[in-house]
DNA sequence: AATTGTGAATTGATTCACAGCT
DNA sequence: AGCTGTGAATCAATTCACAATT
């Protein structure tokens, strides 16, 4: 099975288990069935084993998959056994929320520096507010290959080039548009508008 | 072809169609083809024909599609023609940052208030934060039908139990777990670790 | 000539059904 | 006996190919 062919919700999905798996050991479980962890995902146990086998053989028949191997082995196929850096770009109302979110170090993301086209340090953060024109050296330096991308969707496509030829290779795009990028470079777009136009469909 | 036999995806897709129109009709453009307005969206022009044709039949053939009126049409389907009333519920700092985002109200959105169990009023915000036991009368007095939910994980279940009964029918959900809700209940839930995690699958 | 609309073909994802281990 | 792992079957979404229309 080749990494190319493992379908994007299969790894998607990887990280749901993750998370069910980190309650599970916080509770002290050591050994969980695919029936019982995949109703803590919400799907389908047929679905969570055939996800686990894109990637080798976890579990023990007639008994189970041992959580903290499990655990340990899916965040290895995620590549986040260690810290990895993240830039954040465009301070406006939603990055300078983001910055202030801290979900993301529990997860194994150190958000490093934030930039701005106007920069202007804000005394609650830890995390130094630089300069823009600065982005790319300081991408070269610290060997950042992830960055959330939140300005404004008239400046999205100008920065993501600028991002890429400094060396991004993921991205996490809020901004409402669509982005062109090299075949090698990967986003995640979360339009919250459209989220919850999607939603209104449904009310009746 | 049945309301409830239409892809998730294809209504999720009409959104993305619906801002690739309005920044035409701030442009001018009058007419586009299925090419450039799939192009815009950033997928196949045959999906977005695809996508139209559960809805009826827009274009004219030779020509494209009238911006104007395909706009108008995608907002009906999507149920967007009025201001919504949405409420959030959990104002730490993903909600209060949501709160202070803004960019909800521009696609039709109006949240009118948001809830908290430890409510403190903050100067920015024009929005009023209300204390959580007034919640379910304020969804009723308001008829309001849609939640955004920023609470931790280990309430989120506990809140949307509330909500559903209260009579909301579409939540966005942020908190990073599984909601259980009732059939007729929509939720789409953005986790924004798990989208991190996700992408640091693909760098390598 | 250009472009939509759509059945048919294809590709992809999910679920079934059960063989294989412990 | 219980539960995983997986090839086969099913179901769903996408793309093709082209007839229909302006």
């Amino acid at each position: 099975m080749n990494r190319i062919d493992i379908p994007r919700k299969s790894i998607y999905r990887l990280s749901i288990y993750q998370r069910c798996l980190s309650r599970l050991r916080e509770n002290d479980v050591d050994t969980v069935s695919s029936e019982a962890l995949a109703k803590a995902a919400g799907v389908k146990s047929t679905q969570l084993r055939k996800d686990l086998t894109y990637f080798g053989q976890f579990g023990t028949r007639g008994l189970g998959y041992n959580v903290d191997a499990l655990a340990k082995t899916i965040s290895e196929v995620l590549g986040q056994n260690h810290l990895q850096p993240v830039i954040l770009i465009g301070v406006g109302n939603l990055g300078s929320a983001l910055l202030r979110y801290g979900g993301f170090r529990k997860e194994g993301f150190d958000v490093v520096a934030a930039f701005d086209i106007a920069p202007k340090a804000q005394a609650d953060l830890k995390i130094p507010i630089l300069a823009l024109e600065t982005m790319p050296e300081f991408i070269l330096k610290h060997q950042v290959k992830m960055a959330i991308l939140t300005v404004p969707a008239n400046s999205a496509q100008g920065v993501t080039n600028q991002i890429v030829d400094a060396g991004i290779q993921a991205i996490l795009n809020f901004s409402p548009c669509v982005l062109d990028v090299p075949d090698q470079v990967v986003v995640n777009s979360v339009d919250l508008a459209v989220e919850l136009e999607n939603l209104s469909y449904f009310i009746r």
